[in-house]
DNA sequence: TAGTGGTCTAGACCACATA
DNA sequence: ATGTGGTCTAGACCACTAC
């Protein structure tokens, strides 16, 4: 039944046991990582709800105080959702009220809301071979297989975001441009529909920088107009990185906003 | 002795009272507003412990369970910092091993560790009036007095980050720029020390401009190397705007880094 | 009415730091 | 040896949601 690596009485798991052993962790992280397993799995599917705690208690022979203290991991994580009388919900990209998860540029004048969807145009996508600083950052080999896509996103009719992204080529065989163009919603969620493919996390690395002739035109500005260089590495489950999305930003109606705490 | 609004019997306060009454809320979460308090009132000084749980759960009259949490509440907002076996201690941004903690810019190559500190240079330190949009940020009256610095930061030689600053006068009154130049360590440090304000979050709009003459020639660049603007709004407790900062940064050698999740 | 997550308590034991 | 925060349990009651 249980397939604890610990067993779970009143003694938790004793530490350093000398042989660098992988890893005696409390009770809670050991749930916490059973549950993270059957996401991984796709045992519940994004946007569907997971066994209630009393049920995972059961499931796994602990208390229901710490199933919840896991699931509370799980939620600061926004891996999980939770909703007060209705259950906890496998965290998706589609159907949240924040329609960009990872997007961080707003219109400087109200708020996303007000601006509406973006308008989509992709430019290319097609499979290619992995280059070497692409290969490294995907942690694939030189010359894997990649699907590489480029679009532009634009708000009220004015192009702002230029962006070319990289994915794995065995997890995202078959992406087509048309699939990226017509799917309503983010693209990280048709990533969860049609590839199973969810991205929990993601790092950004921005510079300020100036365009090439071809980016300037096609972001419909000149080449003195300076712009955000946002290199994003997302992230699936395990900290497996999953896309490389290299971004150039318009920021004389938009801006980046981050919160610092 | 307890001071708190609701009784700390079992039957937790009543929601949706009728009126727009300020604020029924859980009993931990009026425990957090009461430790917030004396944490604002400086009943304890960054970097100090404050009570143990048992403490103030005695103090409170509630369960150590309640008090807990509470200050994790407090620990996830960067507010106090939890030390197994030694206390619960204020956060400051002294002595914490991250140097810089509300800076996000880092050398491309190595870590911030690497580097070393910053090389501060300060140009200018007087009282102004605030004009219009100054005074909106800091919800000041248009006119009130400001102090205003303006100083360079460089890393191992190069001239990397320009930036404006601006504090209400009331706070910041005495302050000099021989204050701000002869300081080890980092300027909200000072502040909490000189000056009794903590700075607890802030907020950051980021653009890539062009600098003026007068700015390229301060970080050694030309006017037509493209620079991070990075406007920074830091608050106190209870959201009280302390500090407008406006930066630029050059992304030359360093980037700005930020993880989505 | 039943089931979910949310709050609160009380007590036990553990790991860590300090004296 | 003592005191701190960290983990785990068990049970009670509440608030929200759906049927």
């Amino acid at each position: 039944m249980s397939s604890l690596p610990f067993a779970a009485d009143n003694s938790p798991a004793p530490q350093g046991a000398g042989l660098p052993t992988p890893a005696f962790s409390p009770l809670y992280q050991q749930i916490k990582g059973l549950i993270l397993q059957s996401l991984q799995q796709g045992e519940w599917k994004p946007g569907e709800s997971i066994p209630s705690e009393m049920e995972l208690a059961a499931r796994f022979r602990v208390s229901q105080g710490t199933v919840r203290k896991a699931i509370d991991e799980l939620a600061a994580e926004n891996l999980v959702v939770r909703r007060q009388g209705k259950g906890t919900f496998v965290a998706t990209h589609a159907e949240q009220h924040i329609q960009y998860r990872f997007l961080k540029l707003l219109p400087d004048t109200g708020d996303a809301s007000v601006e509406g969807p973006a308008q989509r145009s992709v430019i290319d996508c097609r499979r290619v071979r992995a280059s070497a600083d692409i290969s490294r950052v995907l942690a694939l080999r030189s010359g894997d297989p990649v699907m590489q896509a480029k679009r532009i996103l634009s708000f009220a009719g004015v192009p702002t975001i230029l962006e070319d992204i990289w994915l794995p080529g065995h997890a995202f065989k078959g992406l087509t441009g048309e699939q990226m163009a017509n799917y309503q919603g983010p693209t990280y969620a048709m990533f969860e529909m049609d590839f199973g493919v969810r991205m929990v996390r993601a790092e950004e690395k921005i510079r300020a920088v100036l365009p090439d002739a071809e980016q300037a035109q096609l972001l419909q500005v000149t080449t003195a107009t300076p712009l955000l260089s946002v290199e994003r590495i997302a992230y699936t489950y395990n900290d497996v990185p999953m896309e490389l999305r290299r971004g150039l930003y318009r920021t004389d109606t938009h801006h980046y906003r981050n919160e610092l705490s």
